[in-house]
DNA sequence: AGTTCCTGTTGTCGGTTTGTAAGCATAAGA
DNA sequence: TCTTATGCTTACAAACCGACAACAGGAACT
């Protein structure tokens, strides 16, 4: 559909506004590419917008818009960490390993909550069907009945169930290899499950 | 950190930017906001870019960077189909029911395949740990042995593990109340599982 | 009482950016 | 062979847009 000129003005576009974050002008565009004239971009971004690839806001400066994205949820980005250390909640965050950015509704809804994200290690959940190597989405909330939470045990984050019986709560494995966690003092829960994603296909 | 005006002006910014695709210009805001001169939107702008939230490039029209956007990576939009009809994988696509947006790296990467998402039904995998609403992203691709696929069965689309025995492929259902399903002629294939998201805490 | 920051105003300037007119050469399709 | 689309050029106009100088009231903190 477009031609290979075209699609290498595309590429300069895209590249351009992913790495600066705006979209180069007319004038920068001749300049990349060499020409003698910004009337060449020009018309090539005629062509483009008439192709549909992008759109155009007459008058306007940079006003350059790729469709796709203009018709995207917004994204919400999710730090990734491997552990998470006694800190957390209140005070300052440790670094993430990683993010994860994803769109707002296929989250779940969360409305602005705070989310987090946490490498799964370990098979305890793998009856609530979650994996080691899976990561999990979670919501700095406070937990309610049977949900699935991140807590602070012995100075260590693990995955649980958390239940209630009569209104003592306690945690729970979802692998019958593991114990009941009866809090001894208090219970820390750092968050709560809200999604899950998985890398490759579930086979490990 | 920001006061209520230096919220509302940011607020003001990133609404824009999503919803029109540009970021406005000085005037544009002053238009905005009631203002009697662009300069208090200029002043504006600058406070929030000492605070840090936003970037701006000197000279530029409209270069205002949101920076948490800057260091994302490439995002990709993964349509989802509810059911794939008997044509995939050569024409014309169906219509999607939804998008997926996630970026590259988090999908685990795959260079520039086509992809897209599949909402699960049934439990036929739940010993892969694929349940009944999880949303499988697939990629277009041929098979290797033990992938999980997406295949036309009967001009239905289910998810089944992909076999080969003795150069003969077949399909198995990871559910031991599901028979092995040998197919009779050919055996399309619309897609290779590569990743799962799952909305929720894993109960269901 | 003095200083700093926030939130504005009026007015002006000059670079940036898009837009348009007119033309030319080549390749592709009817 | 005629026509259309592509991919450029030179030249000029018009708007868009950011930047600056100078000033001012009010709130907050010292």
């Amino acid at each position: 559909m477009l031609t290979n000129r075209q699609q290498e003005l595309l590429d300069f576009l895209k590249e351009r506004h992913r790495t600066t974050g705006i979209v180069p002008s007319t004038r920068e565009i001749q300049e990349y590419f060499g020409f003698a004239s910004q009337t060449a971009a020009v018309s090539h971004l005629r062509a483009l917008e008439r192709k549909g690839v992008i759109q155009r806001l007459a008058g306007k400066a940079r006003a350059v818009i790729f469709p796709d994205e203009l018709d995207r949820e917004e994204i919400v980005d999710i730090p990734v960490y491997g552990q998470i250390p006694a800190g957390m909640g209140s005070d300052a965050e440790p670094e993430a390993e990683g993010q994860i950015s994803l769109d707002k509704t296929s989250l779940g809804l969360s409305p602005k909550a705070n989310v987090f994200a946490l490498k799964v290690r370990g098979d305890s959940m793998i009856e609530a069907h979650i994996l080691s190597g899976d990561f999990v989405v979670l919501e700095q909330r406070n937990p309610r009945n049977r949900d699935i939470v991140a807590a602070l045990i012995d100075g260590e984050t693990t995955l649980k169930r958390y239940l209630v019986d009569r209104n003592r709560p306690y945690l729970k494995a979802e692998n019958a290899d593991y114990p009941d966690l009866i809090p001894a003092r208090e219970l820390i829960i750092q968050g709560v499950m809200v999604a899950l994603l998985r890398q490759g296909f579930g086979a490990r």
